[in-house]
DNA sequence: CCTGCTTCCGTTCACGCTCCCGAATGTTTC
DNA sequence: GAAACATTCGGGAGCGTGAACGGAAGCAGG
């Protein structure tokens, strides 16, 4: 490595990638000249289109390859210059986290370079309620691509399947249906938001103690996926803590406040408090009723407006952000590579969940106040 | 509201949001054919170019506005065929740090659609030597921008400023340069890092007791940020926590070797550790030679294969992952914007560090055996 | 021989933009 | 008043690629 030891005195050098060998990029006219063929003859070698004989299309690519052929990624897109039509179908609420993450996916939108995006966005109530109503009217359109949020995954699985046999890329946000038709995902890691939950209640409790958890559906499976996290990693970390039985309120305000008291009057009465739906709001002013926020060490889940004091003042633990804005600008991506690249890869992406104690809150809350920005969380 | 009503009755609804009323964007012929002028003048307008009237000029800002005139980038990249050229100058330590960084500029260069970029990677040995050459040898280039982390910002303004004179846009990624004539910057927030690790310490330590911090290099802004957020914490969070003071390792492993020893083997014993520089390694060394690992509380910075285990055993409560990935990436990103949008915005990213704890690790050690994926974290 | 069909390949135009040339109009100079 | 110049604008070439179109050659059947 004779390279190294001038490289140590020069203190710089290029990185030694073989990347620089034809300076210019060989386009297709090269090719084209060096066979004394026309440009038509090798596009459509290039591009395993029918009309070529498989003589001529073997020594294109072969030449193709010799030159270091690539394409110019402008040129081609400006001449396919297609219109990608991506219907997005979220519901209204928790308007918290589907907000952000309609912004997330309008921000990647309006920041891609190259190319032309129609987005439609639709919405229905909540999780599960209108869902398949809002996705079959997508039947009569003709999207390229549609995000949406699997609350129920199998009540949707007939609808994923026929929008897919439409040639629609059905693409998951939020939570997966796996036994569906959908060509990816992009979520949080609910498993380690559990996990992440039940450590940090560990944390501060020493002594043996009742643990519980709320949570909003069991049939989303998210949501089922944090609670195996929890569970599994209460039983590892800290075996002095029991598990109290999963309180599902359904993502109904009044449930789940009617439980909350319910569970706090029961008698095993919790230490820690895992809430796992970003719908804590009531669970949290039954605790304030009851005047034991701050006695009760809770984490719960995403942030939100009225959650800012309760984390600053040590109320509340942490929170687990699930980082809407972010999912939303991935899944775009992701569903626009997908796309492009001629469906070749299955794009799934498990985002970590961010941690939110009351020392770094600050750089999340500014985004509740509504001074949405364009930073990828 | 009487559209309302018929939302709920129908639970689907297109949202009100009025962005739909040019569904085809707008090109410059439009903006023309709307004002019945010619395309050249329409381009004369829009990029400030001479031979225009004011009048006009005016006129076809206004249309442009009105109509919400977005250039197609393809169609600009292709009849320029302009080729951006960026170069990349990072040091070659702390690897683990600044490998995934360019691999994160990579991961952007070769997903970005309709552009011709030119990527060079420079090295230099470690920050702050050997960086000023390395910029400077870049004087002798083109390039339309340069990424690179200032060790000593003070050192570096003058050939900051210089680049920037040749047209260069210098674009700072882990660590600013505020006072250079840098166009932007993306980082880790470092005070939020300090802050979280103090918060951290505090959960654990209840008593009163010593903490240590042990840094890179004070003159790097980034880590005089994170103990400025260490220690206002500390004093806020915790006041029977109180702070020795800072050990700066200059990147050295030896010296941070020694001096750990120095510190464990002084009259006032931490119970607390910070590490707040990536290269942990001699210190931890120095720790479990000393039989103190699992003793005390150490918080980290970054990820890489020694600390996995470490974390898992628990003998390390957590550490705080810069993302350099993420960085890497955003950092291509907001160049590859600024330079396509006619230096418009002057793009400062502040990401927030991940904790990882146990529960999360698995999340990012796949990263860390080599595994590299395009997940942005 | 012509007609009709298939297979393979060459030609040409359009995508949206930048930039140059020259026309039209206004302004100064001799 | 004509010529020389300045200012402002219209028109059009062409960037590299994809695709429509048409032409040439081969083949079968009459």
């Amino acid at each position: 490595m004779a390279q190294s030891v001038e490289n140590r005195r020069n203190m710089e050098f290029v990185a030694a990638k073989p990347m620089n060998s034809t300076p210019k990029t060989a386009g297709i006219k090269e090719i084209a000249k060096a066979l004394g063929i026309s440009i038509g003859t090798v596009d459509r070698a290039l591009h395993d289109r029918k009309g070529i004989s498989l003589k001529t299309k073997a020594k294109v690519q072969q030449m193709a390859d010799k030159l270091g052929y690539r394409p110019n990624l402008a040129a081609q897109a400006l001449k396919l210059n297609r219109r990608i039509e991506i219907a997005v179908v979220l519901p209204k609420q928790i308007s918290h986290f589907f907000d952000p993450l309609r912004e997330g996916i309008q921000s990647a939108a309006s920041s891609s370079v190259g190319l032309n995006v129609k987005l439609t966005f639709h919405e229905y109530p909540r999780l599960g309620y209108g869902d398949a109503e809002a996705l079959e009217a997508r039947l009569k359109e003709n999207n390229d691509g549609i995000v949406f949020t699997p609350g129920n995954p199998r009540k949707l699985d007939s609808i994923i399947h026929r929008l897919t046999e439409r040639g629609t890329a059905m693409f998951c946000v939020a939570s997966d249906a796996p036994s569906s038709a959908r060509i990816g995902l992009v979520s949080t890691h609910a498993y380690s938001s559990g996990a992440l939950a039940a450590e940090l209640l560990a944390l501060k409790l020493n002594r043996k103690a009742h643990v519980a958890t709320i949570t909003g559906e069991l049939a989303t499976l998210d949501h089922a996926e944090k609670l195996r996290g929890f569970a599994a990693t209460l039983a590892t970390l800290a075996p002095h803590l029991s598990l109290l039985p999963a309180i599902e309120s359904h993502e109904r305000p009044k449930e789940a406040y009617r439980q909350t008291l319910a569970l706090l009057q029961g008698e095993n009465k919790p230490q820690g408090l895992y809430i796992s739906t970003a719908n804590s709001v009531p669970v949290l002013k039954a605790l304030s009723e009851q005047g034991l926020l701050g006695k009760i060490q809770v984490v719960t889940t995403d942030l939100f407006q009225e959650l800012v004091p309760l984390i600053e003042s040590g109320q509340i633990l942490a929170t687990l952000y699930q980082r809407p804005f972010t999912q939303g600008k991935v899944a775009f991506e992701s569903l626009i590579t997908y796309l492009v690249e001629e469906k070749k890869t299955l794009p799934m992406t498990r985002l970590a969940p961010h941690i939110i104690f009351r020392s770094n809150l600050s750089l999340f809350s500014d985004r509740v106040h509504g001074l949405a920005g364009s930073e990828p969380f």
